[in-house]
DNA sequence: GAGGGCTTGTGAAATCATTCACAAACTATC
DNA sequence: GATAGTTTGTGAATGATTTCACAAGCCCTC
């Protein structure tokens, strides 16, 4: 398959929310433009985005919002569940644990590390919160494919280093650090300071502000 | 001034990150290729990133790190500080509350307001949840320039007109939902699920996987 | 102050992403 | 089954971003 860019799964993963309230309102089917609509994208776009992977419609009519669904849901990986471990427990891990959205969408929480002592054992909705060490071996045992870092930024790499050779693929760090992963493993970061850093500057700059 | 990526924007923030922790080590001086290590691009890159605003280097030496950490908080508007309210005192928005992050940065919260009765009155560091009933007030008074939401996705789009309305100019939704602000106002979102579809989408596709 | 060794700043080229525009395909109606 | 009215899927065109490549400028040494 060619390259898919990181824009196209973005917006594939809001096309999938905004079908699915369509879904519940119980409309049966959807044009590219109606979905522009809501995404604040444009129709050719939509179709545009979908033709990566196949077509998917119907000319003339539209897409079926439920075969749509299910096909975006497969492209994304979202037809199978994921296992997350999150590493560190303070207030964004635990927020993140007893976060109801992931389950909701697949993705099982089956483990919750921390290395304070204080926070061990710490009972967040049906998880409790295990000891650091714990991590290798329950890796090994869970096989999650994906670990969400959430601990100080000096602690970062370290933890990567670890779960990603104890065979985790996938990595979403919250740390407010800059990771390296080995290659084959997938890595996004969500920097809170970058984004109000972004806000500023358009605060600063409003002659060429976008919205 | 010409139109400015976002991916721009937020590479100078990560410049910024690793300038800091230049300047704590003591480099006086520092090359675009350096940077550019650290921060996972090219040299030309960095510099390119920093003409659309000027030129700060020293052809032959490079940038004085104490110089370009000055440029670049200048070139983001982190030159002042910004008056922040989180709306939404759940798990996140308490997190994001405690964040001590932002007031590093010259962010700060002046305010923490919730619907729920229950969470009114709560003391979070040295902040007390406020009731959502006195958003408008507040934002009169206080002048908030950023306001963060941290709410259930059915109530984000009903606070961002009142927070706009009150004269909020940039907003940071962690609300799962697709919210619309007026012109002017600066809008970023950041969505846990999505984050984790894309990574989801990575693992299900490592043919193409970039890193 | 001339020459060697670096490194910046920046047009030009290349790559990547979005938008355009239209043939092809479908439904509904007569 | 022919026609009108839609809407898709997709090459081509446009626009945006990144990379290339090199002249210009600076420091240091001799």
């Amino acid at each position: 398959m060619k390259h898919i860019a990181e824009s196209t799964v973005r917006r594939l993963s809001l096309y999938l929310r905004f079908l699915e309230e369509f879904e519940t309102q119980g409309q049966a089917t959807i044009s590219s433009g109606e979905l522009a609509l809501s995404g604040g994208t444009t129709s050719a776009q939509v179709r545009k985005d979908l033709s990566f992977f196949g077509s998917f419609g119907k000319r003339g009519l539209g897409y079926g919002v439920r075969d749509l669904i299910g096909s975006i849901r497969e492209i994304l990986g979202l037809h199978r569940s994921w296992s997350v471990v999150i590493i560190g427990a303070g207030k964004i891990g635990a927020a993140l644990a007893q976060y109801r959205g992931f389950t909701q969408r697949g993705f099982n929480v089956v483990g919750v590390y921390d290395k304070d002592p204080s926070r061990i054992g710490v009972t967040l909705d049906d998880i409790t919160v295990r000891a650091d060490a714990e991590l290798e071996r329950d890796i090994q045992r869970l096989k999650p494919q994906i670990a969400v870092l959430c601990v100080p930024g000096d602690a970062a790499q370290a933890l990567v280093d670890r779960v990603t050779k104890a065979g985790v693929k996938a990595v979403l760090n919250f740390a407010p650090a800059q990771i390296h992963v080995p290659k084959g493993v997938t890595l996004r970061a969500v920097n809170m300071a970058t984004e109000l850093e972004i806000l500023a500057f358009g605060l600063s700059h409003p002659e060429e502000r976008a919205s």
